[in-house]
DNA sequence: TTGTTTACATACAAAGTTGTATGTATATTA
DNA sequence: TAATATACATACAACTTTGTATGTAAACAA
């Protein structure tokens, strides 16, 4: 059978997929060769050509496949307008990122080859900067989110709702850092929920 | 001329190490060949090969260039017994490593060459690993640091020595990851410092 | 039912990369 | 001062990887 139906043609490029994030979860993005993608899907690498023009743009589409709906789940979580608890409302959107990463295999593999398997250089260099700048989106509505605290008057500290974004950022990107390389569980994965809400309560009068 | 000196054999050694420096930087480890490297530091590979005997190597030797100098800070800066001020001492800690990004664009570009332009596969894997366990070895003293604030009650908060010196431990890695990756100094690198200190007085009594 | 497009498989050419083997002139040593 | 080890440069063989070009049988459209 050479031409396949429209279904198992789709079918195939998602094996492909799941191939290309297994193979680059072992052997890193750029030492990961096309026809190691196609052996692992058990195709030939002009199925891979066919779908997937680059590895860039097969990573891409990689990529996306989590990124896009994480993204989306984190704008919900973030412009629900509950008045009552906005600072807790920011710790529900950094547990909502943890569960994801629990719920979801394929999501933590993403972000390990994201983050340890995978060199940001020439035409992946924009995913870098694609991923920084939804962090600053991310930090402006937090920052929304503690002026709302300020003006309720829920604030322990005196400090700056841009200072305190910036500073509930760095503690989230170091947190899924450390999350996503604690494979034995043993420091980060198992206190996460632990260390929000610690880092939440710390802030509210 | 064919065989130099022992000291310019010394310097053609730190050449090479400059150069790859260099070349990784801006094509990434996996992306670089040894060829390139050598070009860069207007040699031949065979004295890139006479130096070191693969690239893992030249990459071990580029980043205990930066990183050994690097602990040893650390340590000495955590280990000071200076019993006045232990939480003040966590913050000269986490401002001493800032400082030694901004003094040193060899660091600087060390640091960003083990972040995004790495892929930490195979022989590669045991860096991350070690700097893994380094991490802990950090978290470990600052935990030090905030058991003797809890004993001579200069915390604000009741949790835990352990979750206090893991969050800082995340605040640190998020601060160092963004502050790396802050190239055009626009969110991070200018209020490094700011950051800190408010880190450091949302402990303080 | 026939033509056309699809979804791949196969084949090929070109270039790059690695490690090593060998050459060689000069430091260094004895 | 002769022998040897050093610090490279050059040459070579083997392998990998890439993109594309071509082949092909089946799905789909008309």
């Amino acid at each position: 059978m050479v031409r396949q139906t429209k279904e198992n043609a789709e079918i195939t490029r998602q094996r492909i997929i799941d191939a290309a994030r297994k193979v680059f979860l072992s052997r890193g993005v750029s030492r990961t060769s096309m026809e190691q993608i196609a052996a692992e899907a058990r195709v030939t690498r002009g199925a891979v050509y066919w779908h997937f023009s680059n590895k860039t743009e097969l990573f891409g589409a990689l990529r996306e496949q989590v990124i896009l709906p994480l993204i989306d789940r984190m704008d919900d979580s973030l412009l629900i307008e509950n008045n009552d608890d906005p600072i807790g409302q920011i710790g529900k959107f950094l547990s909502a990122t943890i569960d994801a990463l629990n719920d979801s295999s394929d999501t933590r593999q993403t972000f390990e080859i994201m983050m340890v398997k995978c060199e940001y250089v020439d035409d992946l260099s924009v995913v870098l900067e694609q991923t920084l700048s939804n962090c600053e989106r991310i930090t402006k509505k937090i920052e929304q989110l503690y002026e709302r605290a300020k003006t309720k008057g829920q604030l322990k500290t005196i400090d700056s709702p841009a200072i305190l974004s910036m500073d509930t950022h760095l503690f989230f990107s170091g947190l899924i850092h450390l999350w996503v390389k604690d494979l034995d569980h043993k420091h980060y994965r198992n206190q996460a929920k632990d260390l929000i809400n610690n880092h939440i309560n710390l802030r509210r009068k």
